[in-house]
DNA sequence: GACTAAACGGAGACAGTCCCCGCTTTCCTC
DNA sequence: GAGGAAAGCGGGGACTGTCTCCGTTTAGTC
């Protein structure tokens, strides 16, 4: 193993600051909010910020790692709260409107699901494919969900769901009304 | 009525150019492709590229509106093929595979749900609403749909259903399964 | 306090969007 | 077919954003 030595205190100082303030910016603009801005915002010039993430998908992943670990976690309280059925969709719900309030993440949950291109993404994928097989498994073993859905399958629907509450004028508002559509189908 | 006199023959052929490569280069290369880029294989320079479309937005409709015109069409096509649920599943599914393959018209379809900023995704919005709408009321008079279903919704839902395809590896594939589960529904 | 490796930061190369305006082409008239 | 007005062309340039390079500053150590 190399022997890690620990960052110098500016440096840290620098990194957290760079940290919070793209959080925020990946909220409020999406995904493409301007990296020399965040930059500026976070009091450093932007050499600064590209040495500590070499890439604007990097910098995502580092300021949403710990929301996805939260929403993963989350699974298990509602696991533990009420029954299987109840506990996905709820779970479900909370996901899509997480990644509607916050615009970057869901570019970031999106690669998570496709490509395991680096490894904080993969780390994030596989928490998020963990929470969601333990409240398929669950809600299958109770029966009221179909045995042929796969858990990564659900994590892509709700990123569909996402998008098409994402088209409506008031968009909190229709995740519920579409994740119903699809619990119970379209058929009469 | 101001007397509209007709475009000259050079403008036209240029016009005529820009549209084609337009439509190639936004089906390969997304939504973003580069405008000068555009301007450059179409062997004009970019000035002429702005002067007939002021923006990236006007000339992504320009390329497709008659593309959604087909699709809206083949609409009634299916209708008077097969029994109303299926045609409505069927239309779906070609206008998700559509959407898929050609990667700009996805961005156009999904202003056109959503906002109505220009007469052109208006003019597209409507058709496309048209569309769905009678296959919609088709479906519910045979009772195969649910009632409460709206026309724009299916249309919101199919954007969704086509993003969730797109994060998975093998597109194609996934866009009739996940159709599947949407108007099947995921309860056992 | 002096030294060194780590970290900083901003200038600048590059790419993309879009506009401006002097020059060229078309087409109408005679 | 010659001439002129108007329509259209197109490239240079202002601007914004990304990302790198490298001279300068600073934290941490002796």
């Amino acid at each position: 193993m190399t022997q890690v030595r620990p960052m110098r205190a500016d440096a840290r100082r620098n990194y957290e600051r760079l940290l919070a303030v793209a959080a925020e910016a990946f909220a409020e603009q999406g995904e493409n909010a301007s990296l020399d801005d965040i930059a500026k915002r976070a009091g450093v010039g932007s050499g600064t910020l590209y040495r500590h993430f070499p890439n604007r998908q990097a910098l995502l992943e580092a300021a949403y790692v710990d929301r996805i670990g939260a929403i993963a976690a989350r699974a298990d309280e509602l696991a533990a709260e009420l029954p299987p059925g109840e506990a996905l969709v709820e779970w479900l719900n909370e996901l899509c409107v997480g990644t509607i309030k916050a615009r970057g993440l869901k570019a970031l949950l999106g690669s998570a699901v496709t490509d395991g291109s680096s490894a904080a993404v993969t780390v994030c994928a596989a928490s998020m494919r963990g929470a969601s097989t333990r409240l398929v498994e669950a809600a299958q073993r109770a029966g009221v969900l179909r045995a042929d859905v796969e858990p990564v399958e659900l994590l892509r629907l709700a990123h569909g769901v996402t998008t098409a509450s994402e088209l409506a004028d008031d968009q909190g508002t229709h995740v519920r009304r579409y994740l119903t559509l699809l619990t119970e189908g379209l058929r009469a």
